[in-house]
Formats: structure tokens, C-alpha cells, sequence
DNA sequence: TATGAATGAGCTTTCATTCAT
DNA sequence: GATGAATGAAAGCTCATTCAT
């Protein structure tokens, strides 16, 4: 129980020192935050970093990670038995919902991913490319299925459709984030259904 | 004609620099790049680097902001005489064509820009988001052209449509250029293009 | 304890860091001592000296600042009750022992202060001057006390005094120090003593 | 006469470049000054500064040599015929007067001279030493005649003396170019006239 | 003589990481 | 486990000096 116990201790720890980073990284940019500012927020001592993560740039990966994970459950969801048409739909709603959501709630996230993550190294930006490279994979199949289902053209790629379509996500939410004359869409997420379903052609 | 010489030695030393700061920094990264590495790869002494950039950072905001330029001048090639409905569709594949061009030829630019200039500085960040701020508005510029046309629906907020739009864009030929697996569409730009005026949907 | 321990410490690092700057500045000067010369006087590393000190210049302040107490420290026990005549002579003997004391025993810090405290930095300077200003006026008052005990002639202005028995008392150990042909004088003090009551005239 | 013209011309450039680095040294400090600062004072190419002097230090050099110089000469002008006692207090009259105007018209070299000789460099420093020894042999004959002529006392060691003048001398002259509070005295030069030859005492 | 572009040694400072307590 | 003092590699930048023109 003392194990037990132990254990928790120990990923509470770690759970606050993943916080303290993804907010000091949010706020100052991975390149000038220090270790000492992490562990400071985090109310540590400086060693006490590495005994939890072996170098500044684990916790990074970790974050980016993270992140990365909840937008792939988010397409992963969209899976699973053949729907018909309005079933599509009504997942590609909720997807969107969840995406947009995502991006709210998880701003700090967001910043890293988007500002940092593909100047680090070598290693996390084969990492970001694999993501979209899954992402984008996963995608295609939905696309796909919407083709298949009568949905979509069949005379577009599908991993085409699916870079498309992720793009154009990703871009309007950084836009909502970053744009401060954006207009304040109360159906932004039927906006962006409207635009994956049918584009912006009449 | 002394005074031109210089002017001109001046201006060859400057792109000389810039040029192997373009390729170091592709290769290597902004921040794993040392000013050595630099003037080393241009052939000059280390000095010769600051009688032509104030500090490190300069050289970084001149090619981010050339890239900037080329792209911006792309999107504004779009605008002038109203055009009828054939011309417009024109005019979109001339771009959409551009922008291939330029994503293949600037592959070092693209880097730099997709990799780091959102985490490098505040001032460059706002400087990226102005960027994004000013296209993304003469983009919905065009698409309200395009929406009066009869070309575009109009239910949808023409600066959605920008980000859409851009970011659809930006993703797919990122995706080309970084994923091994991306299909060699030869009629690439015809995609963007159908997809851009028409959408996915059928 | 283990705070206290933490504490003793720390002022002994930085002692010993002072110690070896204030050798290093008096052999080869403040401009061409490195921070990497103290710590390896020091015995550290040279990131240390960081832990302990701002920046070189500040450990190069300190010095000087100590200096400056110590002198002040002098010119001040000179105040205090209104003595009477052979009191006022009493303590200018004292005050002279001590001013020759301090420039044999601070050998190190006389060199510092008066080679290169003014060509240092406008803050330093201006610290400089602000010690002379004070220093000065606390003289002067004891010079006024001297007229008013009827030591001093009256129609000398105080402060005039006052630098001149500066800069007498300095020039003339500062002669001591460097000038090697200098008399061993074994009564210096009474001769400075002499001078300040008296003067050079007969 | 073309040589001449070059040799007056040559003159001119290197007069043009002293001034320029006096200035400049005494606005910003030796070590803050570049010699591009010279230079460009001079309105001359940085190359030219090479053609007159051998280095940066060198023109520093001249300049405090010309100010010892100037201090010497009027030490100097004391000795010659063996005067008597009036013509002694005459002399010293003139002598007093004379520095006064070099402090007040030289301000430049005195804040070189009194901010930064002595830190510069092993050579210069031995240069200054050498000037004060000099100048204070020179002072200590004078004063040494002085005995002779029984206006000082002869229980004093004349070298003591001599520097206890220097200082006196220097220290109010430096205290009202410094201090801002410094009293208008328009008699100064009498009073410093008092102090050598009375002293403050009554 | 005059120029000013080029050089490169050398400095201060930062900070991820280690390790004795 | 926790601490935080110590380390030292590494980088940006300056500027006295040189030299081809």
C-alpha cells in the first residue's frame, strides 16, 4: 500500500511538473523557458526535474504528445461499423464538435504544437510528420467511406480530400485563436461541416 | 562607378549570406544553427556576418519575410478589373498553380517558415500573424468576388472560407512536400482547384 | 541548521570569490582580468561566479564599495561630541593612523579604487563622485568645527579645506605606495598631522 | 614645397585625429570608444587613424603626455634664477593661477588623465608614475628653496611636502569640475596660495 | 595617401545537467 | 526522494587591426 501510495506521490508529481511546463512553455516559448522556471512554477527544487524526466525536451514530447493523442481520438472515433449517410453526417458533426472544443480547451497545447514543434530536433519533427502522416491516413479511409457511400467525388484522391479537409480545420481555428477581428461565428462548427461536405462552391 | 561597384559587392556579399543562412537553417534548424556555421558555409570570416545583419535574428526575419512576400504577391495578382465567372476560375488555377510552383522551388523558405517563425520571438510571431491576418482578408476579398459571381454559396462568413481555403492549401502541399508517401498527382493543381471552387461533396 | 550551514556556505563561496577577484583586478587590472582568471583563482567553475555575482562588473562595485566604507568609516568616528582643542588634535592623530593603516593593509583595493574606479562605467562614476561629495562635506564639517575651536584660520572656505586635506592625504600615500623612492618617513602620520594643523609654512 | 605642403598636410590629419579622440574619450571613456568613433569624429576612414598611429593606445598616450607636459611647464617655470622671498610668493602666485586655467581649459585631457591612465596598461601606468615622481622631485626642490628662503618650515621632509601640494592642488581642482556644490570662490587661486604657504592653521 | 571591407581572437553570459548531501 | 550548488560547454557579438584597391 505504501507502494501503493508511492506510486500516486509520484505521478502527482510528475502530473504537476507536466502542468507547470505546458503553462511556462505556453507563455514564454520552449527556447526561453528554463528548467528553473518549470520547477520554480512548479514549486520544486531544480534537480527534482530529473528525477521524473530524463532532459528538457521529454516533457516537451510528452506535451506534444498529449496533444496529439486527443486529436487522434477524435478521427479514431469516427470509425468502426459501416454507417449509412446520415450516420456519416452525424459523425462528422461530432467530430468537428469535439475538434473545435478541443482547440478551446486545450489553448496552451495548441500554442506549443503550432509554434514550436517542428523547429525543435530531428526526432519530434519525424514525430509531427508521422502524426499527419496517421492523421491524414486515417482521414483518407473516412474519406473513403464518404465517397463510398455516395458522399463525396470519387474523382478526388482521398489522401488529397483528407490533407485538405485537416488543413482547413487546423487553419480556421488558428485563425479564431490568433485573429482577433475573426468573426465571432456562433456556428462555426456547421460552417465547417458545411465546408468538409459540400465546399464553398454553389 | 566606384560607388556602384561597392553597391554591388555590398549587395552580392548580403545575398551570399542570405543564401547560406537559408540553407543552414534549413538543414539544421534556426536554433541548432550558429552564426559560424553560417559565414562558414558563405565562405567569410565570422565578423563579416554582422557588417551586413545587425544580429542573428535579422537574417531570420529577411527570409521569413521573403517568403512572405512571394506568397502575398500570389494572392494579390488575384484581384483588379471585376472579372466574369471564366476569368475568375482562371485566375484561381494561375494561382493555385503559383503557389505549387513556389512551395517546389522555395523548399528551404517553406521550412523556415512551417518549422520556426512561430517560435522564435514575439515580435516575429506578430509578424507571422499579421501575415496571416492580411492574406486570410485578401483572400476573403476574393471570395466575396467569388460569392457576388454566383461561384460561391452565400451562407458561409467569406473569412471562413479564407482560412479554409489557405489552410486547405498550406496542408496539402506541406503533406506533398514531407510525406513520403503522398500520391505524385501530376494534376495536383486541378485538385486544389475543384476543391476550392466545388468541395469535396458530390 | 542545515538552513544555517546553507547560509555560512554561501557567504564563504562568495567571500572567497571576492578574495580572488579583488587579487585578480590588482595584478592585471579590471579590463584585462577575465571572469574565467577569478574563478580559476577561486578555484571554481566558471558558471559560479554567476550563482554569486550579477555580472564582473558588480563583484568590481563591491570592491569598491568596500573601500569606500572603510574610509568613510574613518572620517565619520571623527564626529560625535564637541571635543575641545587637544581632543579635535587627539582625533586627527587617530583619524591619520588609520587612513595610513587602511592604505598599507588594503594595498589591493587603494589600486583598484585609483586606477581605474573612474574609467569604469557613468553609474560607477557617479558612485565615485558621490563618495568624494560626502566624504567632503563630512570633512568640511569637521574643518568648521577646527575654525570654531579656533584651530583653523577663518577665511578659508570649509570646503576648500576640506578637498585640499584629501587630496594631501591621498597624494602623499598614494606616493607612498608607488613612488620607490619615496623617504621612509617612520613619522609619516605626524608629518601629515603637521600639515593639516599647521601647514607647510613656518 | 610639395613636401612641405604634405608635411603640414600631415600635420593637419594627425592634430585633426588627436582632437577627434580626445573628444570622443572624453564623452564615452577609452574602453567604450572604438576607433571607428575616432574616425568618424575625424570624418576620416578608419584605415586613415592607422596611418598617424600605431595603435589605439597610442594616440591615448600622446594625449596624456600632452597634459603632463603642459602640468610640467608650469612646474617647471618655477626654478631659474634663486629669488627671493617676494618674487618666491609671486611665483607661486603665477604657478597657481596657471594650473587653475590649464583644469578649466583642458577639461577634456584632465577627465582622460584623471579617469583612466592608471588602468590602462602596465606601460601607461609606469608613464603616470614616473610623471608624479618627476613632477613631485621638481615641486620638492621648489620647496626645498623654500625652506632655504625661511618661508617654510624645515622640519618637514620636502618630498612630503610636495606630493601634500600636488594632492591639494589636484583634489580641489578635480572637487570643482566634479562637485556640483562646489563653492564659486572667485579667490580660489588665492586661497590655494594660502594653503601652500600658511597652511589651514592659524 | 586614403579607403572601408574583412578578419578572427576573445569576451561575457546562459543554462541543461549532475551529484553530494 | 528531494535539494540546489556546481559545472563547463557553447554561442552571440565586438572591435582593433590589416590590406587590396
Amino acid at each position: 500500500m505504501s507502494e501503493e501510495r508511492g506510486k500516486r506521490g509520484r505521478d502527482e508529481r510528475r502530473s504537476q511538473l507536466l502542468l507547470a511546463a505546458r503553462q511556462v512553455f505556453a507563455s514564454k516559448g520552449y527556447h526561453a523557458a528554463t528548467v528553473d522556471d518549470i520547477t520554480r512554477a512548479a514549486g520544486v527544487a531544480k534537480g527534482t526535474f530529473y528525477l521524473y524526466f530524463d532532459e528538457k525536451r521529454a516533457v516537451f514530447y510528452e506535451l506534444i504528445r498529449t496533444f496529439f493523442d486527443l486529436v487522434t481520438e477524435v478521427g479514431g472515433a469516427f470509425a468502426g461499423e459501416v454507417p449509412d449517410r446520415a450516420e456519416y453526417v452525424r459523425r462528422l458533426e461530432v467530430a468537428a464538435a469535439r475538434i473545435c472544443e478541443l482547440f478551446r480547451d486545450q489553448r496552451d497545447l495548441v500554442k506549443l504544437v503550432y509554434r514550436e514543434s517542428m523547429g525543435m530536433d530531428p526526432e519530434l519533427e519525424s514525430m509531427v510528420r508521422e502524426f499527419y502522416r496517421r492523421i491524414a491516413r486515417l482521414e483518407a479511409e473516412n474519406v473513403q467511406l464518404g465517397i463510398d457511400l455516395g458522399l463525396y467525388r470519387a474523382d478526388l484522391h482521398p489522401l488529397v480530400v483528407a490533407y485538405a479537409q485537416i488543413g482547413m480545420v487546423e487553419r480556421i481555428l488558428l485563425g479564431q485563436l490568433s485573429d482577433r477581428s475573426f468573426p465571432a461565428e456562433p456556428d462555426l462548427v456547421r460552417q465547417i461541416v458545411e465546408l468538409a461536405l459540400r465546399g464553398a462552391g454553389r
